[in-house]
DNA sequence: AAGGCGGGGGA
DNA sequence: TCCCCAGCCTT
């Protein structure tokens, strides 16, 4: 589809125009630096602002530079991670900044093949950090572009399909204002977050409604069209709560998968037909080289995850001495457990095994 | 081409 | 409840 000159340019100034009056103040804004581009787009991706704020500001207290955090431990970047989910992305941001540090000279990558070589940096990221933070005019297309767009011309079909992303990004790489880049690309994000919601948009407040497609049909947000859900599985988990000496036992996660290298309680899926204390005590055995646990029933954990529903069962048990049952685990004081690399879910088995 | 990957916010 | 969020990677 190509756009017709007069109609991009009423697009662009129409959007600047808005987004000059009403960005929202944004730490990554005011100081568009790569590093600081780079850790807000690896924060924000399938992440809200207002979810990814605080991380943002701790990240950077800990890490000030790309050096920094190259410099870090791993466990120690897990650890701010923690949290906010998708955890691949920490080690990615991880790797990259030692690929930044050790192999680029401490320079950020400035083009497109440069930066997609990046673990955890995609056609998305890299538009955005060429865009904004070096002032190119890579185009961007994202949950919140993709709805605009769908929205100001009316696009049927499934967006995510390979022609629908065709599509998107050819609209997007012609719409991108040469001059203002970074300032095109984050207007249509923003009026993608603020003004053209998935369910109800303001589109009183839009500032290109007389161009909406959409609209003049009557059904924004019918567009784009909804996508098809997974169905939802359960899940069942059973997890030891081992105690000693007033703290308990962690151990690691491997780093690849689901909560990749986080700690956790031990613990394991049970299929439905199992016992859960027999799979618990079969699995301390073989893992952790631990007989004849007395392990006690605390209770159920619910847990949401994606399309995901967990049911936990819970147990507890004391260990007399305290052994150290294989390398990977490690003993902590139940004050410690906000310090360290664990899930949500880890923190909600907690809360119930050892109480507030 | 399809699924997996966390967790939270809003309707 | 259900959908979506400044996506990316693996199979």
């Amino acid at each position: 589809m190509k756009l017709p000159p007069e109609t991009i340019a009423s697009i662009r100034r129409r959007l600047i125009g808005w987004f000059a009056r009403h960005q929202r103040v944004l730490p990554w804004r005011s100081e568009p630096t790569a590093y600081r581009v780079w850790l807000s787009e690896v924060m924000l991706q399938q992440t809200q602002v207002a979810t990814a704020l605080p991380y943002f500001e701790r990240f950077m207290r800990a890490f000030p530079t790309v050096r920094a955090l190259a410099g870090a431990d791993l466990d120690d970047v897990l650890t701010l991670w923690a949290g906010l989910g998708y955890y691949s992305r920490a080690r990615n941001l991880h790797r990259a900044a030692t690929i930044i540090a050790h192999e680029l000279g401490g320079r950020f990558p400035d083009t497109p093949a440069g930066l997609l070589a990046l673990p955890g940096v995609g056609r998305y990221s890299a538009g955005a950090i060429l865009s904004i933070a070096f002032n190119q005019p890579a185009p961007i297309v994202d949950g919140n572009v993709t709805r605009v767009l769908s929205r100001l011309f009316a696009l049927r079909g499934d967006p995510r399909s390979p022609a629908g992303l065709r599509r998107l990004w050819s609209l997007a790489e012609q719409l991108v204002d040469p001059r203002r880049p970074g300032d095109f690309n984050q207007a249509m994000m923003e009026l993608g977050a603020m003004v053209c919601t998935p369910a109800t948009p303001s589109c009183g407040k839009c500032p290109v409604a007389k161009l909406c497609r959409a609209l003049a049909l009557g059904q924004p947000e019918r567009f784009p069209p909804a996508r098809r859900r997974s169905p939802v599985r359960a899940e069942r988990w059973a997890v030891a709560v081992l105690r000693s000496d007033a703290e308990v036992l962690l151990v690691r996660r491997e780093a690849a998968g689901r909560w990749g290298g986080l700690r956790e309680f031990p613990g394991l899926v049970v299929p439905a037909s199992q016992s859960a204390i027999a799979a618990l005590r079969a699995m301390l055995r073989e893992r952790l080289a631990l007989r004849n646990v007395r392990l006690s029933p605390v209770g159920q954990v619910r847990h949401q995850l994606s399309h995901r529903d967990m049911t936990v069962e819970v147990f507890t048990a004391a260990i007399p001495s305290r052994i150290e049952p294989s390398s990977d685990a490690r003993w902590v004081a139940p004050a410690d457990l906000s310090s360290l690399a664990i899930s949500r879910l880890t923190h909600k088995i907690a809360r119930a095994a050892l109480g507030a």
